[in-house]
DNA sequence: CTCAGTGTTCAGTG
DNA sequence: TCACTGAACACTGA
């Protein structure tokens, strides 16, 4: 379930679990689509005995520092999460890694849709991919001026650029129909048309619903029952819990849930 | 059986 | 060259 505020949760749960650790076995799948540009064997090369010093995150990408590099980045796709279990009992279905510290504790990706990555990076944050993302949306907030500056070129509407994660690092479909949906804002707004005091609103919102997802460690129970999330997949009433109409239409190449009463 | 999905990438268009 | 769109990827579950 990774957007960033899912991935900043495993990010906590991997410190927690794995910083100061030895990693002295590691499992690898032979899966080369979710190893696609390290094999299998090469990252088990690079992390079996190491010590991971920390666990990074950047938007969706979540990395282990190790005394050494490289040091393994992960993606979580779609469906991928880590699984943190005790040594003995079974790994997660679908497991593609599976790390075992000298204390006993292991850490694992599962990925049944195969769409999550794990690679190798010497420098992860300084190359690609994780160097060509925008502002991550929990820690490097820009101010509303330079929001501005970011947005000017751009004339998709808001959804599509919001989801663009050369703009905002960490936004994905859910995140980002919470926010238009709070800022009452509609996801077919040209991004470079917003009022000043629109992008005030839109700032705010972007801070607050990922500040608050992180917060609950993105316990979707956690969240305020007035969030647009409880209602996106309802297909029952088609109300927010506010009450309002909402409505389905894809943009920016994805489904977009939002109140057209509300959001202008 | 068909289709949509909490994501990214890449070919193609204007 | 840039901004943008839509399909491909791959698999599960409704």
């Amino acid at each position: 379930m990774p957007e960033l505020p899912e991935v900043e949760a495993a990010r906590r749960r991997a410190e927690r679990e794995l910083a100061g650790q030895r990693i002295e076995q590691v499992d690898v799948a032979d899966d080369p689509v979710v190893y696609d540009q390290a094999s299998p064997a090469a990252v088990r090369e690079a992390v079996t005995g190491r010590v991971v010093t920390a666990a990074r995150r950047k938007g969706k990408y979540l990395w282990l520092v190790l005394d050494r590099p490289p040091h393994p980045v992960f993606h979580f796709g779609m469906t991928g999460r880590l699984v943190i279990y005790a040594s003995g009992t079974p790994a997660p279905k679908y497991c593609k890694l599976a790390l075992t510290t000298s204390s006993g504790t292991c850490a694992a990706l599962a990925d049944p849709r195969r769409l999550g990555r794990i690679r190798l990076a010497q420098d992860p944050e300084r190359q690609p991919p994780i160097s060509l993302l925008g502002f991550d949306a929990l820690n490097d907030l820009p101010s509303t001026s330079k929001l501005r500056t970011l947005l000017a070129p751009r004339r998709a509407p808001l959804k599509a650029v919001l989801l663009d994660q050369s703009f905002a690092a960490g936004v994905g479909n859910w995140v980002a129909d919470e926010v238009l949906y709070q800022a009452r804002l509609s996801p077919l707004r040209p991004a470079n048309d917003l009022t000043d005091k629109e992008l005030r609103t839109l700032r705010s919102a972007l801070r607050s619903v990922v500040r608050h997802a992180v917060s609950v460690d993105a316990d979707a129970d956690q969240f305020p029952h007035t969030w647009l999330f409880h209602r996106r997949w309802d297909h029952r009433f088609g109300l927010s819990a506010r009450g309002e109409r909402l409505t389905r239409q894809t943009i920016g190449g994805r489904t977009t849930t939002w109140a057209p009463d509300r959001q202008r």
